[in-house]
DNA sequence: AACTATTTATAAGA
DNA sequence: TTCTTATAAATAGTT
């Protein structure tokens, strides 16, 4: 507006640039003042620089739209209002508990060995073994109470039939002495090859259940 | 700014007010369009009359901010939803971090205490977090397996068994015919009320199968 | 940041 | 509201 009228399109030149931001930012922020005091208009404005600065102007009792907008991009907190109080008190609850989470995943990890196990005494590792076992053990104690029953009937059917058996075994041997069936249960045979190393982190179990 | 200068106070004059409001107001939204494209600044601006009336800019993407504010004002409501609905959102991360602390409380309680966990990188704790978890998994599928086996087992030897003594009743009952045993057979009865704080649940250790 | 030649905005009047 | 126009303000380019 002075000394060559200037072309509607973004100046290229960062620095000039930058100055015809800070004036006209100064202007335009005159005029909503102006504005807003002959008129007696409630004007609410905010400019966001290329760079992320935020400038803003309410006048009367700043609205709250801006007031968000406001807290968006700054970190201040204006706390004008009771929600926004509220907001930064939950907020600041997250914070707090996202410490903490960290604090234990960093302590944990950090013994389980990961840290600088060079540090750690053997009885530190013995503490967080002893640990893990409970862990897990808690997770799946239901399962495991289930599968121990179905054990513990199998075991009693297997008990009592095998009574039945030999009862019977008995029963004939007495009467005809021995009937050809020895090759039959001969061919019981236990899964004897389950290679246990394949599983390099099975936790001894020193806990009551014993199988 | 023509004509004489201007006091800074309300124009007492309605019809000159009224005036003024529309040709500053013209130039007001006029100078912030022209500094957000001269200068690549994004403006948020609305100028509310003292009779209620709404006049708004907003540059490149128009802010969900303006918008909310804009959609405030047009429909006349507090719009407390949307600050409800962040609030809700909130509270959930929170009830999700104490959810996870209580875990991670459960898995390093009584070794929180002992020493601090020292400086460790994201990409270290993060390696260690996959290693723990993956630790458990295959604690628990070894276990399970070898639970299943031993299951799948002992049903084997219950089918053989029970197998061997049809072959024996049959037998029996080829050249006999009715031998007095059904009696003890209607005598196996399965457990079904398993109390499992009763048995100390161990099976005869069959070798191999070390739980 | 200050200066100043110009452009732009606008107050008053119609 | 809009047009006109005298004049106040804003500001681009420069220092």
């Amino acid at each position: 507006m002075a000394r060559g009228k200037t072309q509607m399109k973004k100046i290229e030149n960062p620095v000039h640039r930058q100055v015809t931001f800070c004036k006209r930012r100064a202007g335009l922020l005159k005029k909503a003042r102006e504005l807003s005091v002959l008129c007696d208009a409630e004007i609410g404005l905010f400019i966001l620089s290329a760079h992320g600065k935020l400038y803003e102007l309410a006048t009367k009792g700043s609205m709250k739209s801006l007031i968000d907008k406001y807290t968006k991009y700054s970190k201040e907190i204006p706390a004008e209002e009771p929600k926004a109080k509220e907001f930064m008190e939950l907020k600041e609850e997250i914070n707090l508990l996202k410490n903490e989470t960290d604090i234990l995943q960093k302590g944990i990890r950090y013994i389980s060995g990961g840290g600088a196990p060079g540090t750690m005494t053997l009885n530190e590792l013995n503490v967080l073994e002893k640990h893990l076992e409970t862990w897990i053990y808690q997770v799946r104690s239901t399962k495991m109470d289930i599968m121990a029953q179905e054990i513990q009937l199998l075991k009693n059917k297997e008990g009592i039939l095998q009574a039945a058996y030999n009862h019977l075994q008995e029963k004939i041997d007495e009467q005809y002495g021995m009937i050809e069936l020895t090759p039959m249960l001969a061919n019981i045979q236990y899964p004897l090859t389950t290679n246990i190393n394949q599983y390099p982190l099975t936790i001894p179990n020193q806990g009551i259940y014993q199988f």
